[in-house]
DNA sequence: CTGCACGTTTCAACATGTGAAACGCGCGGG
DNA sequence: CCCGCGCGTTTCACATGTTGAAACGTGCAG
């Protein structure tokens, strides 16, 4: 294990905790002296990866953030759909967001959140899982090498736990062109997905995403239709054919 | 210099870049051969730090982002300030966000974007000149110690270059209890922006910006009123005093 | 085919990281 | 008041990981 390895232990580990860490407790769970622990942290500190509070704990540092928010600024889709999330939440008044799959796992890209006192607010960078989402369901049906899927999490009731069931469904997606998540992964959220195609392949996907009650009001055709729509719009935009 | 540092260059300047870099000039740029360049590289790889594109190229990877968010989301004052700037944001239709020191610097934590075509939308985790504007010239008022002020860069005809001005506006601002900056940083912004006390301390500023012609037709006395109410908000929040 | 430039791998020389021990400090109990 | 404890930090002989020229395999242009 090289020495920047075990910076990079340090560093998620201190990103992974919510409060300062005392260097003891860091190093124990580095598995390595206090010293070393000491000396690995010092550059991480130097260039703000890593803070120290007053009474000497350890903490992320806030350079982390920057150079994150690099990475999501940097991505022509992100920028692309931004204004597109933005007029489809407004319309509606519910959270558009988009999602696209590195290094096989789903990331949210990018977001605009609804009005409503109740609504998704999914975090920017997060995970979301393959099989229990309506976008997971549209990367198993356009592009299944690009996500990785490890084994089917029971989530809620309505979760698909056998691969029978997944695979018809995923059928029916790749037909009907856009995918649906009712209460699959958490109570209460109902999700309608479609697929950003450009160049033949999936670049990402658009997710309305709303409680349950709200998605049935506003009903399946439209909701559907809106983020189809969307993410037609956010395609055409990556093909600089519109601007 | 360490081989931590050589590897936090590394991500420092594949953050920096837009778009995705060559090992060669990757190597040139930090003054060492490529093959130090691409060891240098593998950890970051294996970490999601750094990615590889199909030609071979090198650009920053998603799990830097997904670390800066987990900086964010675990400061309080951010998530105590969320709703705040939100419900500020909709009544008026105008940029709210957040401001902290951090290291001597102004980092934006959290924000609220108004709804108008034109409007603010400063990037999370992005720096803000500490003489050019309201926050800045507030932590200058109750937390000078907080920030450091290297040179006073001039970014537009209204920016106060030299120090005698500068210490007038900072003393008005310390007996009004709120900043106003009009196109002092960029031509056409205008913000105000309030203290967050808690504990006899200034934890932060919000701040509102928008367009010098919209926040003119608002009225300072609106506007400042608006984000002081605010800032007590906030501030009442992180005391625990109000859910 | 030839030449070039790229990313990658190798290995002896050597710079760099290692960690037990010690330091200075703040704290709480005897 | 002093003692012992645990903390973050510093030190230094030792050994480990890093270095970089050179070579390899590949893809591409002439």
């Amino acid at each position: 294990m090289s020495t920047i390895d075990k910076a990079l232990d340090a560093l998620f580990l201190l990103s992974a905790r919510p409060q300062a860490v005392r260097l003891a407790d860091l190093a124990r769970e580095l598995g390595m002296p206090r010293s070393s622990a000491h000396r690995i942290l010092s550059p991480l500190v130097r260039r703000g990866l890593a803070e120290q509070d007053s009474d000497g704990r350890y903490r992320a540092g806030f350079a982390l953030m920057a150079l994150g928010l690099n990475v999501a600024s940097r991505e022509p889709l992100a920028t692309a759909a931004k204004p597109v999330l933005e007029s489809a939440a407004a319309e509606l008044g519910e959270t558009f967001f988009l999602v696209v799959a590195r290094a096989g796992r789903l990331v949210v890209l990018e977001k605009a959140e609804g009005n409503g006192f109740l609504r998704a607010a999914p975090r920017l960078g997060a995970d979301v899982p393959v099989h229990a989402t309506a976008v997971g369901k549209l990367y198993l049906a356009f592009a299944p090498e690009l996500v990785t899927i490890d084994e089917l999490t029971r989530y809620t009731p309505a979760t698909l736990r056998n691969r029978k069931a997944l695979n018809a469904e995923v059928e029916r997606v790749r037909t009907q062109g856009w995918a649906t998540n009712l209460e699959e992964w958490q109570a209460g959220l109902a999700v309608a997905a479609a697929p950003i195609m450009s160049q033949g392949r999936l670049r990402g996907a658009v997710a309305l995403a709303t409680v349950t009650a709200r998605f049935t009001a506003i009903g399946t055709p439209i909701a559907t239709r809106r983020v189809v729509h969307a993410a037609e719009g956010i395609a055409l935009r990556i093909e600089g054919r519109c601007p």
